[in-house]
DNA sequence: AACGTTACCGAAAACGTTTGCAAAGAATAT
DNA sequence: ATATTCTTTGCAAACGTTTTCGGTAACGTT
């Protein structure tokens, strides 16, 4: 026994069951249970084995497991872009969950292309992962890649960029409420003339976050007009290239209130070059809390919300549907709040 | 044969090599030499094969050929923090790499703790990674858990955060160099009371900018002065510390060499929140290239490294040690250079 | 006609688990 | 005393590949 541990230490190899049932003069099924805390095994040699185990720091092998249990412990991820401060948290609760749980997390970045997400999707499902977890690209505008992942019964959740055309559970924020208070904000102050940059069309987000806009404005019976809403993608230079746009308009906009952070700043950049004052002659709101939001002077009014619980929370439901045979799609809404700072007055 | 791919695709189930010899009428191991174009097959029934796999959508079981090879086609990846410019970006090259070779990458948090990192380390390795990546952790001061990803043989590289305490492959970019590069530049400038604020204590980061600076120094005969150095962590509120700190000084800095853009940021706005004017009353570089940088205003200057051919090397470097049977540890040291903005004068 | 090569293929044994089933022994009930 | 159950264990068959070791047929060489 001892001989066998010199020499496969000495191999730098991992024990078997097999390996610790002829040390311990047991079956290898016993063992097998004994390590899983099997009740049809023996309190004694369950502790024996167990002890022993410790000892020898036995590990078991997970693909072994894995084929035999038609498991991987893995789920996958894919997110647009990884060095993005909303999908990092994300990540980072997914992860965190996971790691707790004992699952490995595999994470692939679709680069906001539909084609790189399908690819990845296959890929992943192909690599027999138990659960799904996927912001959709942008790019994102049909969903047959998702029914393979359906046929193949591997849980689905949709994070954040979500849709209603895949069957599959969602995790989002009160996109429409927060944008909505953000904006009747903004009316309370006393604004008019606000304006709106929006997201990419087609996306859930930016339709959701638009009827937020649209129907603050209606409920205080201020008109809508078209000319004060542009969509300008999720970048800065979205944002940059809206707000010179808004600022070619007759009656310019005394507020706007922006899709995200990040075109925020970009409108935020622009004004500053032209010279525009910021909160006096224009407040801003964004979305996200983006850290840019509190380096950038002024510091950013914006819709804080909660990236990683939402990471958390996704992970936390794949789990769930992973290990239940039956299952129904959930759609949780997570709670995200008004955070004013100094770009809006 | 139809109707075995009728029932498969009803239960949503992968076929397998056995299913695809049965409907072919060819044994296992020909139909898996075939899809892996092994010589000892011929070309005709090559094709048949591959075009019949092709056709219903054959998807190999990664984990029974895991099983089998004793490889899991996954590289493990362990970063201090996720939500963070510098490693996500680091990870994107990681993750493209590594995803075109086919392998899975499981990454992992440390949340700059040592016993997390410890923790992690041996999970990957029992997870039976291939390889692994590591950047490691502030707290790192001590390596047994790595002596253990050695014994098992999987390679291991060390990225940007290192140390030469294990052996192991490193990727790191000319700290010492490009920090002499900056600190000379102040100089340059005109600048004779220099301050830096400096890293955490302990790692090889700290010590390498460190050098650079004081060498800087000394080439152009100017005295070091203790208190012009302190250490600040990596963190903004370490930069904020250490510029207040500075400040009280009798002979107070006109510039200041920061160890990362966080730290340099921190600096920057304690000075803005006590009058002191950037660049004209203290200058300032930072290292990283953080996207903040171009957000504060004036723009910070810093060093930029190419974090995602950082990641991307490492990846590339730990593909080749997982195909060789013997391999030698590399030391990469990737170009980073100078980027002069507004925040210097 | 006997032999050696070569080209192709299949049987079967791995890889290290999990699990259904049987079996043996102990304990309880009849 | 036997019959029944319960507890504990082991056997062996999976899981889906890869790979070793032959084996067969066809061909060319003596």
């Amino acid at each position: 026994m001892y001989l066998l541990i010199f020499i496969l230490e000495m191999k730098g190899e991992q024990y078997t069951l097999k390996d610790l049932a002829k040390a311990l003069n047991l079956s290898v099924s016993t063992v097998s249970r004994a390590l899983r805390n099997h009740p049809d095994v023996n309190e004694a040699t369950k502790k024996k084995v167990q002890q022993f185990a410790e000892e020898v720091e036995f590990q078991k092998n997970p693909i072994a497991s894995g084929l035999r249990k038609h498991k991987t412990n893995a789920i996958g991820v894919i997110v647009p872009e990884i060095a993005n401060y909303f999908f990092s948290q994300v990540i980072d609760g997914i992860q965190t969950i996971a790691y707790q749980a004992g699952y490995n997390v595999l994470i692939c970045v679709s680069d906001e292309s539909l084609e790189k997400e399908q690819a990845i999707t296959k890929h992943l499902v192909n690599s027999r992962v138990d659960g799904l977890l996927v912001a959709l690209s942008v790019e994102t505008n049909h969903y047959e890649h998702f029914d393979f992942v359906n046929r193949k019964n591997v849980p689905l959740i949709l994070i954040d960029r979500v849709t209603d055309q895949v069957p599959a559970s969602t995790i989002t924020t009160n996109n429409y409420e927060a944008s909505f208070e953000a904006v009747e904000y903004l009316i309370h102050q006393g604004h008019r003339q606000i304006a709106h940059i929006a997201g990419p069309k087609g996306q859930t987000i930016t339709r959701q976050r638009l009827q937020g806009y649209l129907d603050a404005l209606k409920k205080h019976a201020i008109d809508i007009q078209e000319q004060l809403i542009e969509s300008g993608g999720y970048t800065q230079e979205g944002g940059e290239a809206c707000a010179k746009s808004f600022w070619t308009l007759g009656e310019k906009p005394e507020a706007i209130f922006a899709v995200n952070d990040r075109a925020a700043i970009g409108a935020m950049r622009f004004f500053k070059s032209v010279g525009v004052a910021i909160p006096d002659q224009m407040s801003i709101i964004g979305f996200n809390n983006n850290p840019m939001g509190e380096i950038i002077e002024p510091n950013l009014s914006t819709i804080v919300q909660p990236q990683f619980e939402m990471g958390a929370s996704a992970a936390q439901l794949v789990l769930e549907q992973i290990n239940q045979e039956e299952y129904t799609h959930q759609h949780l809404t997570l709670p995200s709040k008004l955070a004013i700072r100094k770009s809006t007055l």
